[in-house]
RNA sequence: GGUGAGGUAGCUCAGUUGGUUAGAGCAUCGGAUUCAUAACCCGAAGGUCAGGAGUUCAAAUCUCCUUCUCACUACCA
């Protein structure tokens, strides 16, 4: 670890502005990052915190265009509502800004400004599809068409979500585009592209500097250096009417391509926060720069925008980018689309002023090292035997003993035992403990060693029996009483980063200004005479009915899915009975079947046609086990024009039946007598 | 299939450069206690460290193979 770091700068990624943030967010990269930053606060050091919304790209556009209203609309709208659930729950950024905003676009503008004069962008002309009604070319979202792999006839032009493939939108069949529903044509169209390829070596080097980075994220960014060829240039630029115009010559009608807008965001952020102070943060070698982040980012900023920032030249490097592995929903994984999703701002009203249950239950159960799976029968439990039963209990016996021996004023303490050394020495330990996982971004141990101070306090109680004594020392319980007190406000100090509402209300209890963290190594925070004041609850227990509401909620999501996503695919132009008889289908006999090697869903199949025996390549495996399928009846397009498929000439082509689900089924006569050759029409 | 990350007690996770009976929290069971939100405190039980083979005096830790999960990626006429 770098010691010789003046300041820090710590960015959380920037919330794509299409939904409202969920727990998945929260566990992954804004939870660890504001216990970072009011760690660091209250050590004292020098740091700021940004973020902000990310509010281009075609997602965006497509969600106005379904909904009716303008892009800009959609950004306000979840910009607020993000930007509200994020300072409700205490995520302390030092501003939250957003990529719609004057300054980011000047600044992007500027940046991309800087590459293109240096010439580090390379240029090139592609053939993209053109929408000739609505006047623009078409991202490949913009695109639909039949799938050539599945034939769904509702795949976009990036991907076909009912057999997953990963398209390119002009292999889409019929291809139509989603704004006019006319048929789009191709024209050619330049984009300036990042070479990625010839800068692998610079960014290589700076991957070797940083192995010390977790090694879920190091290990991605080699893999994507090691593969194969290596990197690939990719497109800074994007034909689109949302976003920031691309500023130079012949580039009307283009916009910055959103993963190169939106880190500069983080730039733009501080700018906006302090405009005239913002480069001693970016430019200066002594700022430690820190991005947290979840896992799906790591290719942008380990990769992309370190390239961008040497190209331009001015601006330091990230020194380490912590990035979490996913959180899972009661086994599933987290999905806007499908509606699973714990999402902050219904938690917040569900639970109101329970924001740190859920900073707890999320950071002590945070995707560290792997992908979790966040319960509520685990919250209600944490909630229940950690934070009631430990922390909120030993501070309510605490405060409570304090108001029926003394009226609520600090004891003095008088002759530590030997006893009470141990305790006051232990004591003394836990802020460089908790430190020392906080700098090492282990969140979940930090968390337990705070914990383990309120257990500590705990045992000391149970040990010392001061309720006992009471009646027969009433010196000595004094003390004891003053060092429970001690105990209580260190908690108070190094509690702040992981829960700092349960922070706040226990320094209004012990009537103290908020502490900052070199106190809590003291022992007489709390002086003697000192009135504290009235206790009340910390936590309050979590019955199993608001457990099961949740949970309700969520099945009831669950079932509304399975209702909607059994979609029938819209009915296709008519056609003609001509077109129909050019195809020559078949009812034929699997007489071979084995896997295609070094592939996950192909067989390759030995077909009696009747006419013939040949050889087709189909991706059923995952459906059908090829010892299994021997002599099965199938429904085979003989004269379909044979392709290769993994060097094997596919003669043909199986018919399957295919469900919701993306499930095959072969379609096979349903009564005997049915040679091999007999006709389908 | 390739690459990366994982697979350790019922659950969530620690296990440093291989070194004595594999650790913690929660849950479970037993005991003690009553200041405290039936909470706390003490104790017990619970693991062929995914499976197999190998290296070694010694392997959760190193090597190889198999298998499962997640991510990226390839294949789906």
């Amino acid at each position: 670890m770098p010691t010789n770091y003046k300041r820090t700068l710590v960015t959380s990624a920037l919330p794509y502005a299409n939904g409202p943030v969920h727990i998945g967010h929260l566990a992954g990269c804004y939870l660890p990052s504001d216990i970072y930053v009011r760690y660091k606060r209250s050590k004292g050091e020098d740091i700021l915190f940004i973020c902000g919304s990310d509010e281009h790209g075609v997602p965006i556009t497509i969600k106005a265009k379904k909904e009716g209203v303008t892009p800009q609309d959609v950004v306000n709208k979840y910009h607020k509502i993000m930007g509200d659930a994020f300072k409700e729950f205490g995520i302390s950024f030092d501003i939250y800004s957003r990529t719609s905003s004057k300054t980011h676009h000047q600044t992007a503008s500027d940046f991309f400004k800087v590459l293109y004069d240096k010439g580090v962008f390379t240029e090139e002309i592609t053939e993209q599809y053109y929408d000739e009604e609505a006047k623009q070319f078409l991202a490949d979202r913009y695109i639909s068409g039949t799938c050539p792999k599945c034939a769904n006839p509702s795949a976009y032009g990036d991907q076909c979500e009912k057999c997953g493939s990963t398209l390119s939108a002009t292999e889409l069949i019929e291809p139509k585009s989603t704004l006019s529903g006319s048929k789009p044509i191709l024209k050619k169209t330049k984009n300036w592209f990042l070479p990625l390829d010839k800068l692998q070596p610079k960014i290589q080097a700076y991957l070797d500097e940083h192995k010390d980075w977790k090694s879920n994220v190091f290990g991605q960014c080699k893999s994507w250096l090691d593969s194969g060829d290596g990197l690939q240039p990719r497109a800074m630029t994007r034909d689109l009417d949302w976003g920031v115009p691309v500023p130079v010559k012949d580039a009307e009608g283009k916009v910055l391509y959103v993963w190169f807008d939106a880190p500069i965001g983080y730039i733009s952020a501080t700018k906006e926060l302090i405009p005239n102070d913002w480069e001693k943060y970016w430019k200066d070698k002594e700022t430690r720069l820190i991005h947290f982040i979840g896992k799906d980012n790591i290719v942008f900023h380990c990769i992309i925008f370190p390239a961008m920032l040497m190209e331009h030249g001015d601006f330091i490097l990230a020194d380490n980018v912590p990035a979490n592995e996913f959180l899972n929903l009661e086994g599933d994984k987290i999905s806007t689309s499908r509606n699973w999703a714990v999402w902050l701002h219904e938690y917040l009203i569900d639970f109101k002023d329970k924001q740190d249950v859920l900073r707890y239950t999320l950071c002590s159960n945070a995707p560290e090292t792997k992908d979790n799976d966040f319960t509520w029968a685990d919250f209600q439990t944490k909630n229940n035997s950690e934070l009631v039963a430990i922390l909120g209990n030993f501070v309510n016996r605490t405060l409570v003993l304090t108001h029926k021996y003394y009226n609520g004023l600090v004891p003095a303490s008088d002759t530590y035992t030997k006893d009470d050394l141990l305790i006051l020495e232990q004591l003394a330990t836990f802020p460089d403990k908790i430190a020392a996982a906080l700098e090492q971004f282990k969140f979940r141990e930090a968390l337990s060693e705070m914990m383990n101070l309120a257990r500590l306090g705990n045992k000391y109680l149970a040990d010392t029996e001061p309720w006992k004594l009471i009646k027969t020392d009433e010196q000595r319980v004094k003390t004891i009483m003053n060092i429970a007190l001690q105990i209580t406000c260190n908690l108070a100090i190094v509690c702040e980063p992981f829960i700092p509402f349960t922070s706040g209300k226990l320094f209004s209890m012990l009537n103290l200004p908020a502490l900052k963290w070199h106190a809590a190594k003291q022992t007489n925070n709390m002086a003697a005479g000192h009135k504290i004041n009235k206790e009340e609850l910390l936590f309050a227990k979590i019955e199993d009915a608001e457990i099961q509401a949740q949970i309700d909620k969520l099945e009831a999501s669950k079932k509304l899915n399975l209702a909607t996503t059994v979609s029938i695919a819209p009915a296709k132009a008519e056609t003609s009975f001509d077109d129909f008889s050019k195809m020559d289908i078949r009812t034929g006999t699997i007489l071979e079947a084995e896997r295609v090697p070094k592939t996950d869903k192909l067989l390759k199949l030995k077909i009696d046609t009747g006419i013939d025996v040949r050889t087709v390549v189909s991706g059923i495996a995952e459906w059908y086990k090829p010892e299994a399928i021997i002599g099965q009846q199938v429904s085979i397009l003989v004269n379909l024009a044979p392709r290769k498929i993994k060097g094997i000439e596919s003669q043909g082509m199986i018919l399957m039946a295919s469900n919701s689900a993306g499930e095959l089924s072969f379609i096979s006569p349903t009564k005997t007598g049915f040679n091999n050759g007999s006709e389908i029409k």
